[in-house]
DNA sequence: GTGAAAGCGCTAACAA
DNA sequence: TTGTTAGCGCTTTCAC
């Protein structure tokens, strides 16, 4: 039996040519049909999309991917998906990218160099249309596979000299400036930092605008109680060990995220502290765990939504019309303060 | 300018006629020499590295998929990505898959059967080689879409009869007989259960465990102390307000999984109760952030790792050698009991 | 408006 | 052992 007959005979997955068949036009008018072309008059549409709904046909993305080039897909590489900060940027990210026709391929680079490039093979074996770089860290050397192959990529604070490549500027001053303004009409004069790694773009940029805003509120800098941590809930706690251990801690910390904040909390109460009534504690991230610490935590909110919104933007722009004439570049996400139970004014001396 | 003689002469990214070309070999040869192909004589094959090397080639996947009918895409789908548990199992998942040469495909179906359904459709659109459902819920109408159309499916605690279908059997029973022996031992004798929504197959079996490891124990089931809540932090604040409500309430409390169990935390706490002192608490998954509750979360462990191995090994399977003889059809992953601080004898009457 | 046909990059059957 | 060639399912000229 030829394979012709095979495929008419046997039960398979339906293609082109079986909606054509069935529609009794071209395979020409069926993609036609499909991708909305209005070339095609209403009559045959009709029985194109009869044949298709009989058939619950669609169309099979490799072969599509073969011929236009384009893969309707979109990569986004996170730093470390156990953050919950991540699963919920990712989610944003789905919802939008699904929306607009468009299929996501996640990775975590698990704050590893060595995975990263395996990560970003992995996007370029798949032929995505842009790649969503969320590692906020300094990895631009392994990027260049990327923009050598011209994918489009979004960073995440840092500008990447390249056409191809956008940045999402975030705007954490905003959000510290008012934190560190919230704790000093509270009464806090000492405020200390816990700071994220410095390999993290993140890290010292939020580090670098709690100096800016404590200079700003007119209060001192105290070296000894900014503390270089990881990002992490063990983080957290080892860098409370070490303000404590200071002998001389401050009234206030502020962490440069929600789970580094967490860690204090807990650190904290081990150390029959109460917060906020001992130590004002504040995060920054607002991940959905934040409201249900003990107590709430006051953090810093940093969209996850508004950052998948423009990441996804910007990539979607580069891959569908990248030639326009007035392509944007940059984007904007801004912070802002939540205050909630885990901030109060110091206890008197 | 024909096109042959565009692609020789622009920068494109490099085709196997590319590497043929620069190897001086045929684009059989190539393709032969990179899957490995033992028909290859080492002369040529080392040319062929060589020019792989050289021009950093790898193959188009699409067109690989496209002819092959092999797309090595895993998809996986998850209740709920923002749960937890669920990132500490995709990123398992994805480096097993990723080890093996595989890509996956990761989607939340958000505990809703119309996003369910999308992500159903999504995976067939991109022609996975076999799907994780990774739900625990009763969505097999829905999943008739990957069945009809033969692509093999591993769920949690489900069977479906149909051969492409495999199911990981989840033993909670020795989990959490253990976490009852180990209050029983404790002295506690009045114990509740705060149960996971049920329409989720795995909430119905650890619940119905728990019965069965209470009866054994020679504890009485108190149905007013069973109570459904829906897996999530919010769910076990609003169980344990029901159990305070009750007048008479348990010295010790099982709940279906580690969110519910914090939720649960955090409400006695609220409530001016001292855990473990006044309120044992056991929760269910291990989840990183279970080492971290204040006090630090007894719990039963289901390893992320052991589920994303068994379920790869099941997709695996199916899809190189779905003629195997005897294909393991079933996989079975246990639970143990991880004691830590929010357990202890009840206080005296 | 519609259809025929070329070809996207690759694998596999067949020839040599 | 190696090369030639026919498609995989689709989009996209180019004729009509």
């Amino acid at each position: 039996m030829s394979r012709k007959t095979a495929r008419k005979s046997a039960a398979r997955t339906p293609d082109i040519r079986t909606v054509a068949a069935m529609a009794k036009v071209s395979i020409a008018t069926v993609s036609r049909t499909i991708n909305g072309s209005p070339l095609v008059s209403e009559r045959l549409a009709k029985r194109v999309w009869q044949a298709v709904k009989q058939l619950n046909y669609f169309p099979n993305t490799h072969a599509r991917t073969l011929v236009s080039g384009k893969s309707r897909l979109l990569g986004i590489i996170v730093e470390n998906i156990t953050n919950p900060f991540f699963p919920e940027l990712i989610r944003s990210f789905e919802e939008i990218a699904v929306a607009h026709g468009y299929e996501i391929l996640v990775s975590s680079s698990n704050s590893d160099p060595a995975v990263l490039t395996t990560c970003v093979r992995r996007m370029l074996e798949r032929k995505v249309d842009g790649v969503a770089v969320m590692t906020f860290g300094e990895e631009e050397p392994i990027l260049d596979q990327l923009v050598n192959r011209n994918v489009p990529i979004v960073l995440a604070e840092f500008k990447l000299d390249d056409p191809k490549a956008s940045t999402i500027l975030l705007d954490y001053s905003s959000g510290i400036h008012a934190a560190i303004h919230h704790l000093a009409a509270l009464g806090h004069k000492k405020i200390g930092f816990l700071a994220g790694p410095h390999k993290l773009h993140s890290a010292i940029t939020r580090e670098n605008d709690f100096r800016t805003a404590l200079k700003a509120a007119g209060l001192a800098v105290q070296k000894d109680w900014i503390i270089e941590c990881d990002h992490t809930l063990k983080g957290g706690l080892a860098g409370f060990g070490q303000l404590q251990a200071l002998g001389k801690r401050p009234t206030a910390v502020v962490c440069s995220n929600d789970m580094t904040a967490i860690g204090v909390l807990r650190a904290a109460y081990m150390a029959g502290l109460r917060v906020p009534k001992d130590l004002s504690v504040i995060g920054l991230d607002d991940i959905d765990f934040a409201e249900f610490t003990l107590p709430p935590l006051t953090t810093i909110c940093l969209s996850r939504a508004d950052l998948a919104h423009a990441a996804f933007e910007a990539l979607r722009q580069q891959a569908e019309d990248p030639a326009a004439p007035n392509l944007k570049r940059e984007f904007l996400v801004s912070t802002s303060l939540v205050v909630r139970g885990s901030t109060a004014a110091p206890a008197a001396r």
